[in-house]
DNA sequence: TTGACAAATGAAAGCGCTTTCATTTTTCTA
DNA sequence: TAGAAAAATGAAAGCGCTTTCATTTGTCAA
């Protein structure tokens, strides 16, 4: 059962040193004499030996393990930042181990405690709404710690975010600016960023004396590009005359692109249409479609290089990253003539 | 630093018992008495008691990791598969560990070292075109092995997917009996799954004595919605005769939609669309667009379980599922008169 | 050359579990 | 009720590393 797989001791007796000398020359190479460090090294070599991860976690009571937690392994946006988090791991030592909270705080929990129990040497969690115990959890963790994907007071650590409600606002004002009078939200799934998005939404409407609550339509559903269709269509059986929608995704706002098409509504002169995250396929749809541009890969990326600083001892501090959004202004908005 | 964790031997002082029965209390709980069992259960419950997976490791030689190796986090297509995993793993022991090949025989090589280091529970890995030192690795991995997305012969161990070059040829034909002559093949990225499915169409089309090797476009570059747009521009400069694409993927086929759009190309008429992999937007797009369903979600869900079945000592053969694949027909291929 | 100090190395004690083997307790059969 | 077999438990030896502390080796100024 167990083969004979090579082990540090097997390095030592073939290097002629002991084992204390192998384990130094692989994990603090400058504390080892350069000849002694580069007979070991080739001996390695030679035999193929591979450390046991689990025995220097035990014997060091730390890992290389990020625990990263999202709550939905098929949304893109949470794709896209995980490979902006894969690519900065690239080439460090450290793992990723990922969790799906499903968007629920009580598998955030669950997973927490799981992750917790491994001693992992940073984490990564989505948003700023744990639940109180997780929170606690994860203020006592003896690792560091990254909040993404928003930006608030109150950090457990570090935070590498955006203001969704700054991004629905800045977009909704773009559509009042447009000429748009009656313009609608759609929404899906509503976590806690979609919420937020809704707030800044409501800002700038009722700014500009504009709101009409029943312009909002909402669902628990997972946002999917059928469902922007769906949505329209309950829309417009609610409200006619409604002349814009703000789609709290890009997904809905494709479904929704699709319906006008079918029901030969004319974008963006009967309807305006405005994205969020700005998926790659907003600027190629026709016409192309307006969204408030996010740095997914970027805040993944940020985010594990946070863990990274915080793990070689950088200065603390400094530990809330705003990585802002873009309005990006198409065809979808474009208004040939201001009613 | 090390905290005062609460461990093993914490619960058996606690609760009158040797660690050796708080840890049989804990992996085999029936060789345990009822009375001690639940005694110790209350301990652990009041000490908030949680193992640690590192000495569990090295005291058992085996860890509850399975590894995943996917080549992208991205593409939505294994974003699919990996929800099926993650949700068969629900309520199991196990923990996914999730690594980006990024399409690299190479890089999966080094990440295959990495985790086989693990002594992992089980393992997943996606195609069936690993390198020699991936395959031998496998083969003497001490875990079962479940090669997923395509079936084969030669399996490592089990296997669970369909066949990439009997959908491609479906779909083809699907084009071919609607009446369409000059059928392109747009392909980008071009992993060995796309050259199947390339091979799939050229073999449809050689039978029914269409093949035109100019109207095959393909590209290294990863695939998008937006590259659909570009290749299409790049198949009509060269052969403006098309009237049909196969399309190696949804994304691109989406891109295809788009630019017809843009140029007043009637799909289906003019051009007939079919994509592969069946994503959720095709259905609702407009028109729908015809596309070959892939079971993914599916293929994770079932890989996970053979891996369970064989982990839990099943009866090992019947390790190929063949999951097949279902040809959608849509407006975007149904073309209201026959040329 | 010598002594003092720094650098390099080794010996050995764990890290927190699992598991074998031995021992005790319980259950069952005759 | 005795005796044997089965069930339950405990003692103790590791699993493969890291790390402290002690020791040896090397370096340099006097």
């Amino acid at each position: 059962m167990k083969p004979n797989r090579i082990k540090l001791s097997d390095v030592a007796d073939a290097a002629g040193v002991s084992a204390a000398t192998v384990s130094r020359a692989l994990r603090n190479p400058d504390i080892v004499s350069q000849k002694v460090r580069e007979r070991i090294q080739f001996v390695i070599d030679e035999l193929g030996y591979v450390p046991d991860p689990a025995a220097r976690a035990l014997a060091s009571a730390r890992t290389d393990v990020i625990g990263v937690l999202i709550p939905s392994v098929t949304n893109s946006v949470f794709a896209d930042v995980l490979r902006g988090i894969y690519s900065a791991a690239e080439g460090t030592s450290y793992r990723i181990q990922l969790g799906n909270t499903r968007y629920s705080v009580l598998e955030e929990e669950k997973l927490l405690k799981v992750f917790l129990s491994q001693r992992p040497a940073g984490l990564i969690v989505t948003g700023i709404d744990q639940s109180a115990a997780s929170r606690a959890m994860l203020l006592k963790a003896e690792c560091p710690v990254v909040q993404i994907m928003e930006t608030g007071d109150r950090p457990v650590d570090m935070m590498v975010g955006f203001s969704h409600r700054e991004g629905a606002f800045a977009a909704t004002c773009h559509l009042i600016e447009n000429g748009y009078k009656r313009i609608a939200f759609l929404g899906a799934r509503m976590d806690p960023r979609t919420q937020r998005r809704l707030e800044g939404f409501s800002q700038a409407l009722r700014e500009a004396g504009l709101l009409d609550e029943r312009l909002i339509v909402t669902t628990p559903r997972p946002s999917t590009v059928t469902l922007g269709s769906e949505l329209l269509g309950e829309l417009l059986a609610r409200a006619p005359d409604a002349d814009a929608v703000f789609c709290n995704n890009d997904d809905l706002a494709l479904g929704v692109l699709f319906e006008c098409q079918r029901r030969r509504i004319a974008v963006p002169d009967e309807l305006g249409i405005c994205g969020f995250n700005d998926l790659e396929m907003m600027a190629v749809a026709n016409p192309a479609i307006t969204s408030v541009r996010t740095f997914r890969e970027e805040m993944g990326g940020r985010a594990f290089e946070l863990l990274l600083g915080s793990l070689n001892g950088a200065p603390v501090g400094e530990g809330i990253v705003d990585l802002g959004f873009e309005l990006v202004r198409r065809e979808s908005t474009r208004r040939s003539a201001l009613n």
